[in-house]
RNA sequence: GGGGGCGUGGUGAAGUCUGGAGUUCACGCCGGCCUGUCAAGCCGGAGGUCGCGGGUUCAAAUCCCGUCGCUCCCGCCA
């Protein structure tokens, strides 16, 4: 079989061919889309990652015998030449990119033959996911899969033709590092060659990337998989991809704009779209007091309102024992809603469930006045403020939220998504979010790393004087609601760093045996820097309108964390377990038992 | 750790609330007819332990308990 290494299998593709091909003898090959057999002519559609081409298989004319003819079926893999030939009139598909044309075909060899599937790929329903992912490599066939796998392809090739022509290095990091037990759970890997020690799969290439600065690495990208041991979400797999990069010498200013070029390739080259630059900023404070969340959808107002002053000298007690306390009275009109009775009572249970103490909602009666169960404890002066700041009209709902800054920002900011988030994806709004608090207070007082703690504080002073309302040099990229990457200007000082360590409670001593090694580095001459990370994932689900992240990786694991495709995660043998001095708990290996046990 | 949804021939759904023969619809699959269809058409056929286990009942896809899987959300995600 030595002539098969000369084998031809095709000449041109099914969808690069068209009118001007008209008359010529070309070979293609690909997959079975469709097979429409009239007893004697047979029209098979062949797919392949380029398009679609309708074949006319004669009988008369095709050299293979009629048997064969009537024995292909879908997903055959198939090889066929013939001549290009224009279709008549009649016959023309305006829903076909190539079906100006037809291959009538002389010669086919069916290269590879397919069981019957598992399940139709033509996209008619929705297929249960889970068989998606058993089947991937099938389900990837589908052409809206196939259009998935192309645009992040793109996307990744946009960044990179952003980058690259600004002068990057594109630098990979290890994948196998010191385990920082802070932050998110990491994924561990034992090592054989020391026993009872573990590597942990990179969150992020951060303190590499800085120590890449320290190199003299002017500008570094990485298009890095990550690795986070946390719950799965619509967004959130245990590994995800980021466009990683960092610059030496940078402030805020030369990221962000790094930042918009990118979002402005990527939007571009995936949907065609030109986007306005620069993109809307907002402070962190902003965000919340405007759209009760850091990452707010900027493609609808009901923006929130302080109600507070209105209230000031209210005599409805709910409100006035807030104010009285430091809190804030703020609320949102909804626009008209229409909802009955039982569904404004599933919007106080919502924001109950969020952690409100109540919600007040108020209905615009025709005649400017309001319908609520509290209506009657406020004054007409307080009504018609009311209205005034929040702009009614008949029909109109509002909704009105007394607590802490943080439940009403929580609370209203949810029923603003709920009550507003529009239902498709056609606008593309980004929106960069800046100075984020450099701490995170939680209830017992104790102070965490809004970012990461090596993030640069505005100011030093305030930052030890008053870390709960320090500002950073952090900021966020929002698109449409999602948070699409963070990024910061670091600390570049190995006393700031100290600093920040101490602000967070971490000892001398601790900082010492996790970050001594970085800390050292930081003091042989360290350029300021600063950076940023995108979710390639995420970006590309959004401007490909995907409802989660599974649709754009190509193998991605369910909610559990498993591959349905291959087993992952699987048991290993007990000797590979030996070699690394691992011993499985007598608790699972009870459940191990019991799952196998026929009972 | 918690809350919600789903699980019915190969696929997708209806049936479940209100128990009464594995019933129905669409697609796919197999066979037959058919030489211009294009998600071809027409005729015929096969195919299901209603996720799994237990309980209630004369009787369970249907009610109850448990469990597994998938999914959405809260917590978590420096």
């Amino acid at each position: 079989m030595a002539q098969m290494s000369a084998e031809v299998y095709r000449t041109t593709r099914p969808g690069l061919l068209g009118a001007a091909n008209v008359g010529e003898t070309v070979q293609v090959a690909g997959w079975i889309q469709t097979r429409r057999d009239h007893g004697g002519i047979v029209f098979v559609d062949l797919r392949d990652s380029t398009g679609i081409l309708q074949v006319v298989l004669d009988p008369e004319a095709a050299s293979a015998p009629a048997a064969v003819l009537s024995g292909l079926r879908r997903e055959y893999v198939i090889s066929v030449t013939g001549a290009v030939a224009a279709r008549g009139p009649e016959q023309v598909n305006p829903d076909l990119a190539t079906g100006e044309i037809e291959l009538v075909a002389t010669e086919l060899r069916v290269l590879s033959p397919s069981d019957p599937l598992p399940f139709q790929l033509d996209g008619r329903v929705d297929v249960d996911e889970a068989l998606r992912l058993e089947y991937r490599y099938l389900d990837l066939r589908r052409p809206a899969m196939a259009a998935n796998l192309q645009a992040r392809s793109n996307a990744i090739r946009a960044m990179r033709r952003v980058l690259d022509g600004r002068g990057f290095l594109e630098v990979e990091t290890p994948t196998l590092v010191a385990s920082t037990p802070e932050g998110a759970r990491d994924v561990l890997v034992p090592s054989r060659l020391r026993p009872g020690r573990f590597y942990a799969l990179p969150q992020s290439p951060q303190l590499f990337k800085q120590l890449l600065m320290i190199s003299g690495v002017d500008r570094y990208y990485q298009i890095a998989r990550c690795y986070r041991d946390e719950d799965f979400r619509a967004d959130r797999q245990i590994e995800f991809t980021q466009l990683d990069l960092e610059g030496a010498f940078w402030g805020q200013d030369e990221v962000l704009e790094v930042l918009e070029e990118v979002a402005v390739a990527v939007t571009r080259d995936l949907r065609g779209l030109e986007l306005a630059r620069p993109f809307p900023r907002l402070t962190w404070q902003e965000a919340m007091d405007r759209f009760g969340t850091d990452k707010p959808d900027i493609r609808f107002g009901m923006e929130i309102q302080d109600l507070s002053a209105l209230f000031a000298a209210t005599g409805f007690k709910a409100f006035a024992e807030v104010l009285a306390g430091g809190g804030t009275v703020r609320g949102i009109n909804a626009g008209a809603q229409g909802l009955s009775r039982a569904g404004l009572d599933g919007l106080v249970e919502r924001a109950l469930a969020l952690g409100a103490k109540g919600l007040v909602w108020m209905v615009v009666e025709e005649d400017g006045s309001l319908r609520s169960p509290v209506a009657k404890f406020l004054s007409d002066d307080e009504q018609a403020a009311l209205g005034a700041a929040l702009r009614v009209s008949p029909g109109d709902l509002l909704l009105v939220v007394a607590d802490r800054f943080q439940v009403v920002a929580k609370v209203l900011g949810a029923l603003r998504l709920d009550m507003g988030q529009p239902e498709g994806h056609d606008e593309i709004a980004f929106v960069m979010v800046t100075d984020f608090p450099m701490f995170e207070v939680g209830e017992d007082g104790s102070l965490t790393s809004m970012h990461h703690p090596f993030t640069s504080p505005e100011d030093v002073t305030e930052m030890a004087e008053s870390p709960g309302t320090a500002a950073s040099l952090a900021y966020d990229v929002v698109l449409n609601g999602a948070e699409l990457g963070s990024g910061s200007v670091r600390i570049h000082n190995p006393e700031v760093q100290a600093k920040v360590f101490e602000v967070l409670g971490i000892t001398e001593e601790d900082a010492s045996r996790r970050f001594g090694w970085f800390m050292d580095a930081l003091r042989y001459g360290t350029p300021p820097h600063a950076g940023f990370a995108y979710g390639i994932d995420r970006m590309v689900s959004i401007l490909q309108d995907q409802p989660n992240i599974r649709e754009v990786i190509p193998f991605p694991k369910t909610q559990t964390g498993a591959d349905p495709l291959t087993g992952s995660p699987s048991r290993v043998e007990k000797e590979q377990l030996g070699e690394l001095g691992i011993e499985i708990a007598p608790a699972v290996l009870a459940i191990w038992a019991e799952e196998e046990s026929p009972t």
